[in-house]
DNA sequence: AAGGGAGCCTGGCGGC
DNA sequence: TGCCGCCAGGCTCCCT
């Protein structure tokens, strides 16, 4: 489920239960997700507090109190759930009810906050999730979090900084925006829907919309606006539920009804008095939907 | 050197 | 009903 919008709902979800909390326990059900789990993974976290949850991109980062992070990231198909203590609470935590118990669950985290306990389990069916550990202080050295690009939702986040990033570039603007190291935590439903709203074409090469002495265009501005909007907005609706994810509460997003242009095509154009139709095209294998029309 | 494609996995859906 | 191919929100690696 996991674009930038579904990571941070996910953080939300889980921060108010997670931050404080001590690990009793790691249940690791098997020996890798997309990599293999550190060997100290269960050592570290046993026993130590979380410091708080925060998020970079796509990922969540889990800081411990032992000089520890956590760095996670659900792929496609990752999930949290969390459990409240329920009646079958033993002395070494408590233990998921049948009822409860879902395939692909490979890790649980047993908590203790307040005297109670909790349960947080990770699902991924299809594993392209990871987790790993390194030092808080080499955090943004790590190799997952040092070559991310600028976080959309950050103040400096303009067209000036599109601009600089895209100058030069004969890669399409759909690739560019997906492209981690420029701009970090956009994904394809966001990369498409940001498109439509600024009316750009997903094929024209990145470096055709910065002027030609390389500052930013009015186009490179409503780029900007529109990535900020659209993630912004997907946020505050608790992401999207896409093939029936749920967030860590149990709820659903429901920016998917928001879409204008993903999963959308055949459909006539939103866009009023445009009276084009939903295109999909393949962009570097992936589908790209747009009004051919109006976004230009 | 940047850009495109395959590969990693499982599951759900539509077509026959 | 069953089987088959295609598709899926991400990322890394390898090739040109």
């Amino acid at each position: 489920m996991p674009e930038l919008p579904e990571v941070e709902t996910v953080r939300r979800g889980l921060a108010p239960a997670m931050e404080g909390a001590r690990i009793r326990q790691v249940q690791l059900n098997r020996e890798n997700l997309r990599f293999p789990f550190p060997d100290n993974f269960g050592s570290v976290l046993e026993g130590a507090r979380i410091k708080a949850l925060s998020r970079r991109a796509k990922y969540l980062l889990c800081e411990l109190d032992n000089g520890h992070t956590v760095i996670m990231h659900l792929g496609m198909s990752g999930s949290f759930r969390l459990i409240e203590e329920k009646a079958v609470s033993t002395p070494g935590g408590f233990h998921l009810p049948k009822s409860d118990i879902a395939k692909h669950d490979h890790v649980k985290f047993h908590l203790e906050k307040d005297h109670s306990n909790l349960l947080v389990v990770y699902n991924d069916p299809r594993r392209f999730g990871f987790m790993d550990l390194v030092q808080t202080e080499q955090l943004y050295e790590s190799r997952f979090l040092a070559e991310l690009g600028a976080e959309p939702t950050g103040n400096a986040f303009d067209g000036n900084m599109i601009a600089a990033m895209f100058s030069g570039k004969a890669a399409p603007l759909k690739a560019a925006l997906l492209d981690q190291r420029l701009i970090a935590g956009l994904g394809n439903i966001y990369v498409c829907e940001a498109l439509w709203r600024s009316g750009l074409s997903p094929r024209k090469p990145a470096g055709r919309i910065v002027n030609r002495n390389g500052s930013a265009s009015k186009k490179c501005d409503m780029l900007a606006v529109a990535v900020r909007e659209v993630i912004a907005e997907a946020i505050e609706a608790g992401g999207s539920t896409l093939r029936d994810h749920r967030l860590a509460d149990g709820s659903l997003g429901y920016f998917q009804h928001s879409f204008q242009v993903y999963d959308r095509e055949g459909d006539d154009c939103a866009k009023p008095g445009c009276g084009g139709t939903i295109r999909r095209i393949v962009q570097s294998g992936r589908s790209t939907f747009y009004c051919p029309k109006c976004q230009r």
